[in-house]
DNA sequence: GCTTGCATGTAAGAGGTTACATGATTCG
DNA sequence: CGAATCATGTAACCTCTTACATGCAAGC
């Protein structure tokens, strides 16, 4: 039940459109919470009717006219009393770690090629990251008080990037174990 | 859709009851598929409907008898198809990222306390994995064909010990930057 | 003329969470 | 006597995924 959450912090990151955030959740936030756009719009009119955000009609030439949603303050204090909220560590779901130890009971060599594309899509996602952080956050702070937010982008994003690393290396591993089970001896 | 998948892998490591697969969730392999009783009891008598799995009924003294459960020819070509199958690249939750990107436009310094609850949780999670290790895979393997079932559970929980580690050096790195704009100057 | 991008949705169904329910036995 | 463990479920609700739907403008 964080959704709401999540658009309410992208949304006072920026102000943005159904459509903007569905964008959004596919690139920066989507790296760690994913949402299709069918959801976001869904979510967002509740929000709306729940007065956590404010929507504005905004005419474009060229392009259809869109719904511009901005946080409103009682949004602002739900998404703070939510911070103060404990959440239980993560429950995950790794579906990629079934299928390993799934392969015990069919052909290790075939799950392979499954693995390699994993591997390709981690190795796709580094580089960008890496990029990122170059473009935002390499050239050093402004002298006096620190940007929050600026901060805080960044140690998410560290957070992808040590992600991305260790399961590169893992998956290396795997596809080294698989291979060592496909050609004994 | 992959919880009928989780169940079948892990009566194939070793059949049980409704009541042993939660445990079962609760530890090894809920670390990377986590479920409830009641999710797995539903989806137990639906693969049984479905002849995915035969029940056997045990009487136990001293306790309550049970339905012992094991997989069936077609279940195991239900698995054996799943392996086949293409699987997208994970779509991630991580709330605490998303609290921590939230904690820009509330108080830092509050959310330290959080953040070490959870660094709590992954430090007494490594030496589970690491004791898991140490029981199950220290010793060298009997010379012979190797046991694919023992590496392929190997290489996944190295994946575990990799993501704790990661995970606590991360979360000192959040802690660290909480704190740093907690206390500016 | 076709595809891509912008922009917003509905609807059905699958999957997951939370609360409630029962009943026996063992251990402190 | 109360709590914990073993053992199995039902019901309501919420969330998420997938498929379908519309319509305009720009660029190839």
């Amino acid at each position: 039940m964080a959704l709401e959450h999540a658009i309410l912090v992208s949304l006072l990151e920026k102000p943005g459109s159904g459509y903007e955030l569905a964008r959004r959740f596919d690139r920066s936030i989507g790296y760690f919470w994913a949402a299709t756009h069918q959801q976001i719009y869904r979510v967002l009119k509740r929000m709306e009717s729940d007065g956590w955000i404010d929507a504005r009609e905004v005419a474009q030439q060229d392009r259809p006219d869109k719904r511009e949603y901005s946080v409103a303050g009682s949004g602002r204090a739900a998404l703070s009393q939510w911070l103060h909220e404990p959440i239980e560590p993560e429950s995950v779901r790794h579906e990629l770690a079934v299928k390993i130890r799934g392969a015990a009971f069919d052909d290790p060599a075939a799950l392979i090629r499954e693995v390699e594309r994993h591997r390709r899509a981690h190795a796709d996602r580094l580089p960008h990251y890496l990029a990122g952080e170059r473009r935002d956050f390499v050239e050093p702070e402004a002298p006096g008080t620190p940007d929050a937010g600026r901060e805080l982008q960044h140690v998410v994003l560290r957070g992808g990037i040590a992600y991305e690393r260790m399961t590169l290396a893992w998956l290396d591993d795997v596809i080294a174990t698989l291979e060592r089970l496909g050609a004994p001896r």
